[in-house]
DNA sequence: GCAGGTACTGAGCAATGCTCAATGGGCGCG
DNA sequence: CGCGCCCATTGAGCATTGCTCAGTACCTGC
């Protein structure tokens, strides 16, 4: 850093601050995954002192599960569940939110996936969140707001499908409008077993709310 | 070291001290993520410098990678593709191996995983051999050694369907013999659509057929 | 029993996560 | 305007960790 030579200290708010860290660490986390960030690194580049980042985050597993955190934010609300539609409808709103989100910016999201896989526990359960909060708004668009544990089960593993391939799909294999369609498609496909008396698709609705 | 008075040093060829070492990494595996794993233990827990384990593998990502591969090959060791059977058939056998391995052994194959997505490239080189194997044993049950890329995308995206699911079941929620049914039957439905004049099992719609 | 190769050691270095006592800048209050 | 307090901020310092290297000791072949 030799491009600033009058580092003239300056004083932010906590909350600028923690904004500005977690800002550093979401672009930072795009180069390299999250547990190769150094904390000396992430300080420099706010222009502080080490000891710093240790005053908002009392450790780093901290500061990372708070990254993580806002990225899921971000994810999450690409991946909006519409308010009103029939059940295929407001999935495949879900399901395009997810792969756009997944497809435009691949780095982004995997290095989220690495940092969650990454093992450390609270990061782990920022990221359970993420995961749980998507099958709730797909069963939900499904109509099943509680479902028998094998079904959420199912969509649960689903999620893992459609996570897998909107990160390895290439445009010259399918489209993102293909793989939709074949995602949305599919869990119809694998639920119909499970389901006693519903199914995915024009003319299942059994009982939407709002 | 109070345990041991007489630490006689004990020299090993070189494929017996590499062996041990990999033994070790796969025991502590289960334990933490792997790169918490410092060097300093597994020295320890061998018995010998930190500079002999530097001596075996030129870094610490070396290692892991080694160890890695170690787990991956047990695993491929347990869903074996048969040489013969029908295609359900064979599907059935690789998956079967899969769940059992991964639900037997559920903390050796998160902490598998977890490495894998642990963002090592070289880590994660091995990994991606791992599923790479993994699929073509799918899509060669299937008759299919060289799909169209979709159908290749397809599998992968399954076969991450399958990890969650392995992992996730809980045995009071489905029976490892119910997941296996229901990922060998959702491979054939989730493939139908794909399919030109392929489908797994008799007839176009896989159904129960005991 | 000598020579050579190599398994093995241990001291030491740089980087990293984390602590803590001290500092100083901004803001409210007189 | 000035004073004092709070808290954002620093920077030195510690333990651990990944890694290097020069040297040692044990086994093998002649």
């Amino acid at each position: 850093m030799s491009a600033d030579p009058v580092r003239t200290r300056v004083r932010l708010s906590a909350e600028d601050r923690r904004g500005q860290l977690i800002g550093i660490g979401l672009r930072l986390l795009v180069t390299r995954p999250i547990h190769e960030l150094s904390v000396d690194e992430v300080a420099a580049e706010a222009g502080i002192s080490r000891g710093l980042l240790f005053h908002y985050f009392p450790t780093k597993r901290d500061y990372y599960a708070a990254v993580v955190r806002a990225a899921g934010q971000r994810l999450l609300t690409h991946a909006r569940l519409p308010g009103e539609g029939g059940p295929e409808e407001r999935v495949r709103a879900v399901v395009e939110g997810f792969v756009g989100f997944v497809r435009r910016r691949r780095a982004n999201y995997v290095a989220l996936v690495r940092a969650g896989a990454g093992g450390d526990d609270l990061v782990l359960e920022v990221f359970e969140d993420i995961r749980a909060t998507l099958a709730d708004r797909v069963l939900e668009a499904l109509g099943e707001p509680s479902p028998d544990p094998m079904v959420r089960l199912a969509v649960r593993g689903w999620l893992a499908m459609a996570e897998e391939m909107a990160i390895e799909a290439r445009d010259e294999t399918v489209s993102a409008d293909g793989l939709v369609d074949f995602l949305v498609d599919g869990l119809g496909r694998l639920l119909a077993p499970l389901a006693r008396h519903r199914s995915l698709g024009p003319g299942g609705r059994p009982h939407d709310r709002t």
